[in-house]
RNA sequence: GCGCCUGUAGCUCAGUUGGAUAGAGCAACUGACUUCUAAUCAGUAGGCCUGAGGUUCGAAUCCUCACAGGCGCGCCA
């Protein structure tokens, strides 16, 4: 829809242009506001005014002239309005084309093509391997997983990635909290770490350990058995969160260990390569990097004075290593509270020689947790939070993801566990796939009724002896219902470009809003042959959109509810 | 002190990258189940877009300042 209509305008402004001779705008197009508006609208005329220096009413008259001469078969109408807008009306004829396309191609007709095949790296969750997953990284998961299935039905070649930060001092602190809890739990009373993890989880880990090792480390000292402990520990917690995503419906295509950065010698190879570039250098007995030759507002250090790597030297190495593996685009995933953090890796991804625009990351922020519209307290360090394993278990995967979807991941988002565990209407979730569930019901009782039209029969390519005739849609409301689709891929191309899988969210309540009015106003299954086919068809299209929306944010779409 | 984010209906939030008369859900009020699923629908009411300037044909959106809240400012991770 959208592109019909630009390459219309571009042709309209290419042939003034030999008059003009100016710059010219790049087009936009937009659905107006009030549908009496028109079904498009462009603002290009006034965009011209300053150049042209003639009114834009002028120019848009100019414009649509242009555009008539071109005797396009699908507008019912073209309108000059308000400030200059020009306004786009379609024929039915062209809603009604339009809908036996979705059906005759499926939802593959949805997706568009902009990445390219562009390889594209998401790195998100990325927790460290001493705790259960929490809520918030609830949040990355969801916006992450959902950001991927957006960017890869754009046409990227994607990949998801999870860091492990398992190298630093946190990881050491777990095996301690464990070994301190293994030893106690054995009776020899030694005293657990001051900053220590108290979750119950460690001591079931602990448990764990004395399940299957037995005594062999009782009364040792942590240097003694402490790699063991803290390499169990840590790989259990990893596999725990590993389920955890799992079950939540986000699976990672590839796990990259910090420590094995090291190992292989690539943090320290980075820094070397930085160095040639003549951005290392060394002051107060330590060696740092120069960030503030580009973003950051000082220079970090790498290598602290006792000779240790700081964990920006693994971020530098991991993200060159991103580089090195032929990402052209990559994406980083972040609490917010990490925002500080982006100039000097932004600074690093530069000194490596990526134009700025290539990385972006998107910051997900806190979460509060509610019950009965009260706060919940969380505090990590006294291991009292509430866990995503949890909230999939009270709420459930499909709500918790859906409304994790229903802000702009960058603004605060209350989660209410009491009004998310409600099966009401306080749940936009079931709003959406209710609308799903509703089209499936139609289509079970169509089948029964014996109806011609099935759904396979009305969505098959290469049944076109069933195809209904779609001109018997002439009611308002189900070519509003075929608009709101033709909408989808301009919402979707938006949303990839702005990496913001909250307007799909919207979209898909707008649209099943749209089909509920419907289905209320107008009967679908009838004893009008020529009818009920085109009304099952239309509500096919609907079912299409809705499941390609649903799939994109991970959400199921239940065929009953 | 410096930086980033946020401030839109009673509440929770959208607002198509600067466009037309500012939207949705919930809560409130009025109505609709002999019906293909009422987890639904129709309607009413609700606004100085935190405030003050500025930029221009045009600002909730961009710039400056103020106010309020959140988060960061380590040779921690």
């Amino acid at each position: 829809m959208k592109q019909n209509v630009i390459e219309i305008i571009q042709k309209a402004l290419e042939s003034l242009n030999t008059v003009w001779g100016a710059n010219l705008p790049d087009i936009e197009v937009e659905v107006p506001r009030d549908e009496t508006m028109g079904d498009l609208a462009t603002a290009v005329a006034m965009r011209l005014t300053k150049v042209l220096k003639k009114s834009p009413r002028k120019i848009a008259e100019e414009i649509t002239g242009k555009i008539n001469e071109q005797q396009p078969d699908f507008f019912e109408k073209i309108e000059i309005a308000g400030a200059g807008f020009i306004n786009f009306r379609f024929k039915k004829d062209f809603f009604h084309k339009s809908l036996g396309m979705l059906l005759e191609e499926g939802h593959l007709s949805l997706r568009t093509d902009i990445g390219k095949g562009q390889k594209i790296q998401v790195e998100f969750v990325s927790a460290n391997p001493t705790g259960p997953l929490h809520i918030g990284h609830g949040r990355g998961a969801a916006v992450g997983n959902a950001l991927c299935n957006i960017l890869k039905a754009a046409g990227f070649d994607v990949q998801r990635e999870f860091y492990i930060n398992d190298a630093g001092l946190q990881v050491k602190l777990l095996g301690r909290s464990v070994f301190a809890r293994y030893q106690q739990l054995l009776g020899n009373d030694v005293p657990f770490p001051e900053d220590g993890y108290k979750g119950d989880y460690i001591e079931f880990i602990a448990q764990e350990i004395n399940n299957s090792e037995g005594n062999k480390y009782l009364n040792r000292t942590f240097e003694e058995c402490g790699e063991f402990l803290t390499d169990y520990a840590y790989k259990m917690m990893l596999a725990d969160i590993e389920k955890d995503l799992k079950d939540f419906g986000v699976v990672f295509d590839r796990w990259q260990s910090e420590r094995e950065l090291h190992m292989q010698g690539k943090v320290e190879s980075a820094i070397k390569d930085l160095k040639s570039r003549d951005l290392i250098y060394e002051k107060d007995g330590a060696v740092w990097f120069s960030s503030s030759r580009f973003e950051d507002d000082k220079d970090r250090v790498v290598k602290k004075q006792d000779g240790e790597y700081t964990y920006f030297a693994s971020d530098i190495c991991y993200h060159k290593d991103k580089l090195d593996r032929g990402f052209d685009t990559i994406i980083d995933i972040w609490g917010a509270d990490h925002h500080g953090y982006i100039p000097r890796v932004r600074s690093v991804l530069e000194a490596f020689d990526l134009p700025g625009d290539k990385f972006k990351v998107v910051l997900i922020q806190m979460v509060s947790l509610l019950r009965h519209g009260q706060p919940v307290q969380m505090s990590k360090r006294a291991g009292a939070f509430i866990t995503l394993r949890e909230v999939i278990d009270e709420v459930g995967p499909d709500i918790t993801k859906f409304i994790f979807l229903t802000r702009k991941a960058d603004s605060h988002l209350d989660f209410d566990i009491d009004i998310a565990k409600e099966q009401s209407a306080e749940n936009p979730v079931f709003y959406v796939q209710y609308a799903f569930a509703r089209i499936s019901s139609l289509f079970r009782q169509a089948e029964e009724k014996g109806v011609m039209s099935q759904e396979s029969r009305v969505s098959g390519r290469g049944v076109s002896q069933y195809a209904p005739d779609l001109s018997a849609l002439i009611e308002d409301e189900e070519i509003s219902l075929i608009k709101k689709f033709l909408q989808y891929p301009m919402v979707f191309e938006g949303a990839a470009l702005a990496c913001e899988p909250h307007r799909i969210t919207y979209y898909l309540q707008e649209l099943a809003g749209i089909f509920h009015a419907y289905y209320y106003k107008h009967r679908i299954i009838s004893d009008d042959n020529r009818l009920t086919p085109a009304r099952l068809g239309l509500c096919k299209g609907v079912k299409i959109v809705l499941e390609e929306g649903l799939k994109i944010l991970g959400v199921s779409a239940p065929e009953r509810m």
